[in-house]
DNA sequence: CGGTCTCTAAAACGAACGCTCTATCCAGAG
DNA sequence: CTCTGGATAGAGCGTTCGTTTTAGAGACCG
């Protein structure tokens, strides 16, 4: 077999999650999607389906970091870079028809009343992009304390654009916000060649 | 009786579908919450569940649009009125222990891959705010191009910046998002008197 | 070959889902 | 008073939920 039942398993939950959140996917719909049974998912996650979950949501968390360090460090300067993010997410919430957003958003959400281990997984996922986006601005000559402030700023304009554009059916939030954050960084001026 | 049947079932599905999302709030809970009965939820809204959730939605919208134009009133420049609105959204997530957050993001985040009639309220709802923020730019001076784009931006920041935060359960997200897109603004360097 | 272990397969459980149905209540018109 | 129609009440429909359970398939070691 080409992928391993578990992987497969993971990567359908995956994108069932992303597209239908937590509640409203199910088990059996996850089986289903992995050509696997339902045996089969209770024997590799025990915990039942938030364990899937959690494991579906670090699955993607990590898929989107490699998406943005890729978007990253495609433009030297960090203004250049973020709008190239917010162009690249633009482009791939189009091809799917507007149905795949941010891999982590709806199950957080869904969640937030229950101190699930879900929403751990789903916060440390935030905090990885944020990470992420504060080493480009700290490579970038930014200071330490208004990279990390704006990294959560970036992070969090580029997910709430992603959701308006999905509503919206449209990429121009994606679009604004993009060109809107390159403005914002810009406007701290700092000096391209103080890069460590 | 003080309140309406109809009125109590809707403010109460308002409340369980900020906190739960539309599959996670069952038309039985709904009733409990509202002291009203199934029978009687049927009676005011026989398009069923989704018929209670667009008049839901509908209400939330308008209640956050009262909330929004109060806050932007509460300022004459617009960088710090739109300060004002992430700070005063900060407070009130904080009060709610941080499962009160954006009224329509989690129903319409669900609803997404399904053609229903929920995601035509959130969207009015999201266009309804950019209008007001839209509104508050023009009066300030702003170009009419550019105060569309900004008021999207303003708009999704504010929503991204308000899941970071109850996911992290901390107000800086909203902080931080409301300090930036002041600078933001201010970055236009629009001449306060021009205001009409 | 027998024995063992991982993985697959599917039936079945109780609970909850959205919704329909009938019965009852009760104010106001005649 | 009776009659009527909006509002309330809740039992029960079929379905789906997450999970458990039992049985079998296939590979590996002695």
């Amino acid at each position: 077999m080409q992928t391993s039942t578990r992987d497969r398993i993971v990567v359908a939950a995956a994108r069932l999650l992303q597209r239908q959140g937590y509640v409203g996917t199910g088990v059996k719909q996850i089986a289903q999607e992995a050509r696997a049974t339902l045996g089969s998912v209770y024997h590799f996650f025990p915990g039942g389906k938030e364990a899937v979950a959690v494991a579906a949501i670090e699955h993607s968390g990590r898929e989107f970091a490699a998406l943005l360090a890729t978007a990253l460090d495609s433009r030297p300067d960090p203004a250049e870079a973020v709008d190239a993010c917010a162009r690249l997410l633009a482009e791939e919430l189009r091809a799917s028809g507007w149905i795949d957003g941010c891999p982590v958003t709806a199950a957080a959400l869904e969640t937030l009343g229950t101190d699930s281990e879900i929403q751990r997984a789903c916060a440390a996922a935030l905090h990885d992009w944020e990470r992420l986006v504060a080493d480009k601005l700290l490579r970038g000559g930014f200071p330490a304390d208004t990279a990390g402030e704006l990294a959560t700023t970036v992070i969090s304009t580029l997910e709430g654009a992603e959701v308006t554009a999905q509503v919206r059916r449209a990429e121009e939030p994606l679009l604004a916000a993009g060109r809107q954050l390159a403005r914002l960084l810009r406007s701290y001026e700092i000096a391209p060649a103080e890069a460590r």
